[in-house]
DNA sequence: TCTAATTTGTGCGTATGTATG
DNA sequence: GCATACATACGCACAAATTAG
């Protein structure tokens, strides 16, 4: 490995170190394997200073090109040198409309890049590991954080300017860039776009359950049956429970779904005429669900691509998903 | 005792003694009693430093694990150890059905176990330096290699006794333990319990376009119809495709099986009267699409138990996981 | 009893990457 | 860019206990 004639380029010199790296590997003087001089080493031989090197082999490292090892020293890792980014995906959980939203990431951000994805499942002590684990390894950090508590100190850990939330803004993280839902918004806007449909029933019953969902959905859905003046009420679950003729139904989770849907049919009712469902997030096959469910949805495919564009092009914004009503035959 | 690729790791050599050690405890090949090999002995055989030897020596005896006698050498004291498990999940794709997977395997695990999940997206490459990156951080590798060729070199990296091969038998890694689905037994078994409801329609139209889809599928339906004299076509998408009366399509995929259900209701077709429809890998939401889709699926929740249970038991066994059509009102 | 070899235990020096200010 | 503290890794020297001959 050489690297030459650092007072002529006007590039800075971690860039130089870098690009002469990836000119040994490219070049086949560096393998897969291969040990690296040491930081102290360099530094010596071209007159750097320490900090300079590991700005270079940092840079490489994020990228996936070398790997270190304490007490021993820095490794090529990878020979394929245009990968140009890696990425740390961390979300709460898995489940179906995060396809979307991973795959339209994935497809936007180009072929140069490794994504690499986790799940807290809502556990501080697994965020908080996952993350440490983690550090420095990647050129972005994606992180939902959903509603854990005290993330903040976990988090500063990172480089700032290589974080972003992605799904709920934090209060903690307020400082962070953002692709966020605003629940409470969404779903009031939400239903008042159904509006029309929705006062043909009597009753506005929401299912609002598990600790892991958002309060905004909760608030949202008062407030809007408040300003419109509509009878309403929150259950927390659909045992023991009759669906009435004149009630409609907003569920947030597939399996709650499909048990309002097969109570519905137990109960000879007919949807859409006698009882009415709203759901939320939309996913493939909502679309022919009895014959079609109305659902309030952001828009998860967006959501992955604004993502892949803002980090690709290296933005810190704070961006709104738009979310829509789907208006189908359930309401 | 064992210790494998020292280089590669970016574990700490001093850990991967212990984690060794610890290993060879759990497997029996250490008792209560026996003498550990001295340091310099290990030293010797592995290339390493004393001390390096002395600080795994040293934590093992922190814990309680090892004690020592000066003069005489190093003896296990005790054979009661929690092994902190390690998972490193590979699969193929992020999909709706993995998501049934994933969490009956996560739930089947216990609380202790931290699981890391990948993709390689059918990418040979991606595969590779997944695994490479990888070896020897993991207590346990379950790898999806799905129709990826040229994988043996790369797997046989990682240590024998801790691969598990998942959803796809693979000709090239026939000697790692692995759980299945037989997709050539499954189509034709779940066709043939459907037999009955089959030979009301005229012909049967297999959609099997992509690259990613298992030959077994093609074989197993091919073979039913040729056994049952039945007259079939196999197509590889729905474009320019108009759904004829008598017709019953079993469609792989989600996409295709929203579009023939819309071109079924467009051609004004009405669904196991005129025209039936067979969908694979279940999910929640296929018992309420269309009043319910016909699906032949193996358990995905049955096959995440399974593997948990063969990981935790530490079993190197060969299973079948079965699979079964789900007849519901589409045929 | 003496000796030589082996073993653990300890201390010191050097070198590496990591983290902080 | 510099300084400092820390964890890991390697190598050497020596002391203390054990064992074999």
């Amino acid at each position: 490995m050489e690297i030459v004639n650092f007072k002529e380029s006007s590039a800075p010199k971690y860039k130089q170190i870098v690009a002469a790296i990836e000119d040994a590997i490219v070049k086949g003087k560096l393998k897969k394997g291969d040990q690296l001089p040491s930081l102290n080493v360099v530094k010596e031989k071209y007159n750097l200073s320490r900090d300079t090197v590991i700005n270079a082999f940092n840079e490489l490292k994020n990228r996936g090109i070398i790997h270190s090892v304490v007490g021993k020293g820095y490794f090529v890792s990878s020979e394929d040198i245009v990968l140009e980014k890696k990425i740390f995906l961390l979300f709460d959980e898995l489940n179906s409309f995060k396809e979307d939203l991973y795959n339209s990431f994935l497809q936007n951000l180009g072929k140069n890049t490794q994504v690499d994805l986790f799940f807290h499942h809502f556990n501080i002590d697994v965020f908080n590991r996952l993350i440490h684990d983690n550090i420095g390894n990647y050129s972005s950090y994606i992180i939902m954080p959903a509603n854990l508590k005290n993330v903040k100190v976990t988090v500063e850990n990172l480089p700032k300017d290589k974080v972003y939330i992605l799904d709920q803004a934090h209060k903690e993280l307020e400082d962070y860039p953002v692709i966020y839902q605003n629940f409470e918004k969404d779903i009031f806007n939400g239903l008042l776009s159904g509006l029309e449909k929705l006062i043909k029933y009597e009753k506005l019953v929401l299912l609002f359950a598990k600790e892991k969902q958002p309060k905004g959905i909760l608030k949202g859905f008062q407030l809007f049956c408040h300003t419109h003046n509509l009878n309403f009420e929150v259950i927390n679950t659909l045992e023991n429970r009759l669906p009435k003729k004149g009630e409609v139904y907003f569920v947030l989770d597939d399996k709650n779904l499909i048990r309002i849907i097969k109570k519905i049919k137990t109960a000879q009712l007919i949807l859409t005429k006698d009882i009415g469902i709203i759901s939320f997030n939309d996913s493939l096959l909502k679309e022919v669900v009895a014959n079609g469910i109305t659902t309030i949805s952001t828009d998860f495919n967006l959501m992955g691509e604004r993502l892949a564009e803002m980090i690709l092009n290296n933005q810190q914004l704070k961006i709104e998903n738009p979310s829509k009503l789907i208006l189908r035959k359930s309401i």
